[in-house]
DNA sequence: CGTAGTCTTGAGTATCCTCAACGAGGGTGG
DNA sequence: CCACCCTCGTTGAGGATACTCAAGACTACG
């Protein structure tokens, strides 16, 4: 039904003690599609990608996965308010480390500590950030264009050194479900944007853009 | 162009001195498309819908619209993170009241007292909730499962007496803009929910929503 | 009562989805 | 080391859906 392609695997988890925020933490190592963690657990902790990355999804009622965030090195997760549906956070790279901190003890801190309080509403704010910009994606009316304006979403929040090339980490079937339209188009709008010179491809997941200015407007 | 029929007049102003937050704050009072704040002044101020109802847009660089969020009784906004598009706030109904409080005195109220840090993070996760449950009604595939979905949001968000009735505030185009999709198919997936008995037009604004199940599935 | 905005419906076209097939890599086990 | 399998990625054909253009009805408001 869903576009799940799970190798699944455990977690291998290291374990450390840093002192960010003031709060106890922990330093996780994930596997490829490994679970970060699950609607079941998800009030507990508070996460923060150090390397690799993370699909955040949502499983609708009828099956289809739909990827509501992607989680790169320096995003924060883990409050994501109270939704109705099924959903998670799975490690995209073999690799992927992740900082875990208790939710609670942070409220405390945040309690103690107005700076640390004022951190969070930034981080929070980032997040925020982060949704409205996807909202402006999905927006979009083309597969091209909405192909287009993740290509630079990714660039954008990527730490690359060259300016031009962006790293996709994630499969076609991330991207897929990520843009709410079919893995088919996603392949051909990637394929045409190559045709057409506005991207050209230095591996299937490696990606030089060329002319930004056409990529944003939608090429037409 | 785009969907944006205004009959955009000035704002009537009433000004009042309230102790929420323990901070000064102003209520507005605002005729139909009248806009209460645009990106150039958004750092300022923190708002809190009192009555009727806003929507929160952002113009794309092709100069279509874009609907983000719709704001009802006791939704704040006013903290949209940084983006790059244009975007502003408008009154939808005549004699939308709303709470404006100042950002800075809010953040050193926030950092005098824990409580009121705790009731912002409280705030901005709420905005989160909204954003993503609009990340999943976008998502969705069909027009008719789209449209379903947002009478059923609308619902819940409402404070309306009876549990089966909505009153839909905006208008077609407003809802198109949100659900980008066209006002036509709008109408044509509102006209298929009535035949086929999903729901119930009593007025054009005002719907009755039939089998919750069958709407929240999608029909099919 | 007229006008501007709103809502609905129709017809034709473009886009995307589904189903299907095939090729390319990566990992595992013989 | 090679064969195999599984996932991933790409491409094609046909059908379903939504968009655009167009016209007409309804509504609110001055």
């Amino acid at each position: 039904l869903s576009n799940v392609p799970n190798t699944a695997l455990g977690k291998a988890a290291v374990s450390a003690s840093i002192p960010s925020f003031g709060v106890q933490s922990t330093i996780l190592t994930y596997e490829r599609s490994a679970p970060i963690y699950h609607d079941t657990d998800s009030a507990d902790h508070f996460y923060h990608v150090q390397s690799g990355a993370a699909r955040n999804y949502a499983l609708l009622d009828d099956g289809r996965r739909r990827i509501v965030d992607f989680l790169l090195p320096g995003d924060f997760f883990g409050f994501d308010g109270r939704h109705h549906h099924s959903f998670g956070v799975e490690a995209i790279v073999r690799g992927t480390r992740v900082t875990r901190y208790s939710r609670r003890a942070l409220e405390t801190a945040a309690n103690r500590d107005p700076h640390i309080a004022s951190e969070l509403r930034e981080i929070t704010l980032d997040a925020m950030s982060r949704s409205q910009a996807r909202l402006l994606i999905l927006g979009r009316v083309t597969a091209i264009e909405k192909v287009a304006a993740f290509l630079i979403e990714m660039k954008e929040r990527s730490s690359d050194g060259d300016p031009q090339v962006v790293t996709l980490l994630m499969s076609r079937y991330d991207i897929a479900d990520y843009l709410a339209i079919s893995v088919e188009t996603v392949s051909r709008a990637l394929t045409e944007l190559s045709r057409c010179g506005a991207i050209e491809f230095a591996g299937k997941h490696c990606v030089r853009l060329q002319h930004r200015g056409s990529l944003a407007s939608g090429l037409h």
